[in-house]
DNA sequence: ATGATATTTCAGAATATTCCGAATTAAGGA
DNA sequence: TCCTTAATTCGGAATATTCTGAAATATCAT
């Protein structure tokens, strides 16, 4: 596919981007060009597009599709996959969100709770210190729980909720000078 | 340090789980450790706790001070530095949340808009991929503005915020048979 | 100043990750 | 079956990151 400047410079800039949320370069390289490109592209042309190993992109590819991020489809006559990148962003946020719930935040708290379980036969260890891990472990578990009520709430839902919270900030700190808006110099 | 074995578990898990999240595995397992220890500690013994080169620690200590994770404060008849993690975990998150943010949200959003404003002297850029380009500044713009909206709440305005969310999930879904809890089986 | 201790910097070693390309496997079609 | 094309695997090269240890710098007391 062939890519016009601005083209390139989103992609550039979300392989940069990517690399920084624990995804590389390549991967995060390969959603963008499927975001930007709209249609389903075959792995050569996007071997070709980025100029990268052919190779790579059926990794990244595999990648993208364990973070439910790219659908694979076909076309008639053509014996090769295509690939698509999911363009609701919602839909997207909400993947990666839950791919990294998944991976990352649920072992961190079975490691926590094995810890906490381990620590009753742990003599070396005082209490204090057990009572701040409990304290990450509820942390998390609580911050957890949240994220499963709210991440099965349609669109709309969400946008309300989130409305909500702006009120809920404004309730907090009314405007008791609404004459200027002034820096609050929170250096 | 004498570390006690669920506070070296611990501490290996941290690491473990930082590296995942951007940091690197020594600054996540000092901010642990120094989580655990529950009082502040001077840069020698944590290189010695954790064997690892004193000038690491220097440097990972900058990191953290520069996420606002710890403070650094002094004792009397000691000349050296000693450091304290942020143990309030709302406070870390928001931190963390803060300056993940600022690094990447926002030079990302600056990125996109800079693309946008390029795409109209890019005579090779389609409309409908300069849309998909606007879409993606606009939700991370949408995304970031609540954010900074909802920052500031005190833990528990936030908290409540939080329950109010669950609600609306089950204004959302609602039991029609109440008679059972039953799981609803989430996988 | 001088010496003692604390901290930082930085070049390059150690390690980890990403990527390529050759070889292999898989899937059709004739 | 055999041939062609598509896709994957994987060893190791290329690259990037992290970490060490030595040297430099800073801080404080005398």
């Amino acid at each position: 596919m062939e890519l016009s400047p601005v083209m390139e410079s989103f992609i550039l800039h979300w392989g940069e981007m990517g690399s920084r949320w624990g995804l590389n370069r390549t991967v995060a390289q390969i959603y963008a060009l499927l975001y930007v490109a709209g249609r389903p592209l075959p792995a050569d042309e996007i071997a070709d597009t980025l100029k990268v190993a052919r190779s790579n992109v059926s990794t990244s590819i595999r990648e993208l599709q364990s973070w439910g991020l790219i659908d694979r489809t076909h076309e008639i006559g053509d014996r090769r996959d295509h690939f698509a990148a999911e363009t609701d962003l919602w839909t997207a946020a909400a993947r990666v969100a839950d791919a990294r719930k998944r991976r990352e935040i649920d072992p961190t708290l079975a490691a926590l709770a094995r810890c906490l379980s381990d620590a009753r036969t742990d003599d070396a260890i005082g209490k204090d210190a057990v009572a701040r891990i409990r304290a990450m472990h509820d942390f998390l578990e609580t911050a957890s729980g949240w994220y499963d009520e709210i991440r099965d709430l349609p669109q709309t839902k969400l946008e309300t909720l989130m409305k909500m919270g702006a009120k809920v900030a404004r309730l907090e700190a009314p405007a008791k000078k609404p004459k200027k808006k002034k820096g609050k110099g929170k250096g």
